[in-house]
DNA sequence: ACAACAATTTCAAACGTTTGAAATTACAAT
DNA sequence: ATTGTAATTTCAAACGTTTGAAATTGTTGT
C-alpha cells in the first residue's frame, strides 16, 4: 500500500509536508504543493479514509435504514439520499430492516461501530431500546417520511394527515358512503397521521366511524390483496378503499380484478406514495402524492449540513414538512348512489 | 468516547488483556473474560471500526455499484447482497452510476479510499480506466448479472444467450414472422448476448436478420415508449418486441395502449427480469424470469468467502451461471398467419 | 552584521485498535 | 529449593493520518 510517507521519501519532505499539500494547507509552498500533488498521481497515492477518519473522528459515510429497498417508495428515498452525499464526497451505508425491530436494532448497533458520521431513518416506529440510546446521546440523526414519537428530532416528511385528508375527502366528494381503510399494523406515525385525516374527512362528510372498517396488515401487494378478500367477504356493501401505501393498493386491485369487480364502476382505491408503477398502464392508480426522492435528498441534505457545520452548537432540530397532493387516475369513480 | 483503555483502567488491566478478551482469545482467563464483557457492557463500550480497520486493513464494508436502485432488477440485486452481507457482520454501501462510466469511475474512486473489502459491480460494461487498475490490483470483486470482457473474474449470473433465445424461441413459435429487438444502447455483455440468442432463435426459424429491426435507446419505461412509437412508424409490419428489459417492455405496453394496439392481438411483447411489477395485474408481461436476489446473494457470498479464507492463495475465480426460464403471461398471443 | 518577521517545513503526539514477543505468575515435578 | 512448563498478562510497536508547537529558512530594513 502506497501511504504519505512514500510521497514524502520520494521528494525528500516530512510526510508533515505532504499531508499538508495534499488537503490543500495554504501554509505550503505553491511548488512543493504541486510536486507533492504530480508525485501523489505518479505512484498512485491513495489516501486511507480509515487512518483518516481515526484521527478526525469520522468516516464520510452515513448510513440509511429502511424496511426494504425492494420497495419503490424507499428505493426512490434511499437513491434521492445517496444523489446528496455523494455530491459532497460522503458515501451512503445501506441496510434493511424487513420491519422487524430487532432487526433494526442490530443494524443501528453495527453502523454505529463502523462509526458512521449520522443516519437517516426511514423505519419503523416500535419503541427500541438502541435507537432510544442513540437519541440520548445526540448522535445525529434524520427520520424521514415518519418521525418518531414525542421527541425532539431531526425531520422530513410530508403532512400524513393532510394526505389522508385528501383521500378521504376525495371518496366522500365521489359520494362514497362506506369506505374501508386497509392499512399496515405498524406503528408508525406516518400511517397513523393518514388515518387521521382520512377519518376527518369522513366526518366531514357526516359518515360515522362504523361505516368504515379498517383492516390491517403489511405494506405489501399480498397483503393488500387478502385484506381485500377479507374486505369483500366481511363487508360487502364498502365501495371504496383507502390504502395506507401504493403496493397495498395494488393488492386491492389484483383482489378486485379477480373476483370481477369492475374499477371504478363497482369500487374505488386509492393508494398512497404515488410510486411510479401508480401510473403505469393498466394500473393507473389513484393516488397521494409524495416527493419520494426529494425527501431523501433534502434528509441528507440536512444531516450533512449540520455535520459540516456543527462548529457552531446550534442544538435546534429542524422539521422538514412538505405538503403532497392527490394525483386522480383511474381507480376512483363515483359512488353507487350517485350513478 | 469510552474505550478498550477504560475498561482496562476500571478492571486494572492491560488494554492488550482486554482487546484479547473482547475478542475472545483463548489466551484470556475465563473469569477475566467475563469480567471484561460485563464491564464493556456496563460502561456502553463500543468498538471502534476505523481503528480496528486500520491495524487489521479492512473495514468489513463491501460495496455495490449499481445503475440505479430505483430500477426494480437492481433493488432486488441489492436486497439480495445486503441479506448475505449483514449475516457475516459486513455493511454494504451503495452507489448509483446513473449508467454513466464517468460517475462509476468517481465513485469507484471514493469508495476505495473508504477501504471496502471488496466490491459487487452491476454495472455498465464500458472501458473504464479506473476499474481496470483495480483488476489489475487484484482487488476482490465480483461481476454481477454483466460479465466484465475478455478477463478472468468472478461473476455470478444467468445464461443471457439463454434466456435471449427462449424469448425468440417463444416468438417464433407463436409464428411471429417480423420480431423488433428493443434493446439498451450500452455496451452491456448480457444485453448483447440476450440479442445474440435471440437472433439464434429467429435463425432457426429462418427469419433473416432483417425481419427484425433493433432500436436502441436506453433501459427505461420512457425509453421503450418512445422506441415502441418509432417502431410503429417506422417497421408497422412487425408484430412482436423483445424488450432488453421489463421497464422497456412496460413503455412499448404503454405505447400500445395509447396507440390503441391490442395486446396480444394485435401485438405481442416480451420482457427480461421478471421484476415484481410484471405480473401485476393489468401488466401480465410475458418474460424470462431471472433469480434477481439470489444473485445478489450469491455474489456478496462468493466475494465473502474469498475474502475470509483469502489465506489460501486460491486466485482461481469463480464462475456461477444459473438458468432462466421463460414465464408466459398475457403480452404474448399467435402471430398474424396463424389466426 | 543583525534583528525582526514572515514563510515554510519538521517534530512528535495523538486517534483506538491488534498482536508478536517478552514478562510474570502459578504450579507441578524433581 | 530448584527447575520446567503452562497459563496468563503486559509491553511496545504498528496501522496511516492530522495538527499544534517548534524549528528552520528566507527576506527585509536598519
Amino acid at each position: 500500500m502506497v501511504t504519505i510517507k512514500d510521497i514524502a521519501r520520494k521528494l525528500n519532505l516530512s510526510y508533515s509536508t505532504v499531508s499538508l499539500a495534499l488537503n490543500s494547507s495554504p501554509l505550503v509552498n505553491k511548488d512543493t504543493a504541486k510536486k507533492v500533488r504530480e508525485a501523489a498521481l505518479d505512484i498512485g497515492y491513495q489516501p486511507n479514509a480509515l487512518a483518516r477518519g481515526l484521527v478526525l473522528n469520522k468516516s464520510a459515510i452515513i448510513g440509511i435504514i429502511v424496511p426494504d429497498v425492494t420497495n419503490p417508495f424507499f428505493a426512490a428515498v434511499a437513491r434521492g439520499a445517496e444523489e446528496a452525499t455523494v455530491e459532497k464526497g460522503y458515501n451512503l451505508l445501506i441496510c434493511n430492516t424487513e420491519w422487524k425491530t430487532e432487526l433494526e436494532s442490530c443494524h443501528l448497533r453495527l453502523i454505529q461501530e463502523k462509526k458512521v458520521d449520522g443516519l437517516i431513518l426511514a423505519s419503523i416506529n416500535n419503541k427500541n431500546q438502541v435507537l432510544e440510546e442513540i437519541i440520548a446521546q445526540a448522535f445525529p440523526l434524520v427520520f424521514i417520511s415518519s418521525s418518531y414519537p414525542n421527541t425532539d428530532l431531526n425531520f422530513v416528511g410530508m403532512d400524513s394527515e393532510h394526505g389522508g385528508y385528501l383521500a378521504g375527502k376525495h371518496l366522500t366528494e365521489l359520494d362514497h358512503k362506506k369506505i374501508a381503510f386497509i392499512g399496515g399494523k405498524f406503528n408508525s406515525e406516518s400511517v397513523e397521521s393518514r388515518y387521521h385525516g382520512f377519518l376527518k374527512a369522513l366526518k366531514e362528510s357526516n359518515l360515522a366511524y362504523d361505516d368504515s372498517p379498517t383492516l390491517m396488515g403489511d405494506f405489501s401487494i399480498e397483503s393488500g390483496y387478502s385484506s381485500a378478500l377479507e374486505l369483500f367477504e366481511q363487508f360487502p356493501r364498502v365501495t371504496a378503499a383507502f390504502a395506507a401505501d401504493d403496493l397495498i393498493a395494488i393488492g386491492i386491485l389484483k383482489a378486485c380484478r379477480e373476483k370481477g369487480i369492475k374499477i371504478p364502476q363497482d369500487f374505488s382505491i386509492v393508494g398512497y406514495d404515488d410510486i411510479f408503477i401508480a401510473s403505469l398502464p393498466g394500473i393507473e392508480l389513484t393516488t397521494v402524492f409524495q416527493e419520494k426522492r426529494l425527501m431523501g435528498k433534502m434528509a441528507a441534505n440536512l444531516l450533512l449540513d449540520q455535520l459540516i457545520f456543527k462548529k457552531s452548537p446550534k442544538k435546534e432540530k429542524k422539521k422538514i414538512i412538505l405538503t403532497p397532493r392527490l394525483v386522480v387516475r383511474k381507480t376512483t369513480g363515483p359512488g353507487p348512489d350517485s350513478r
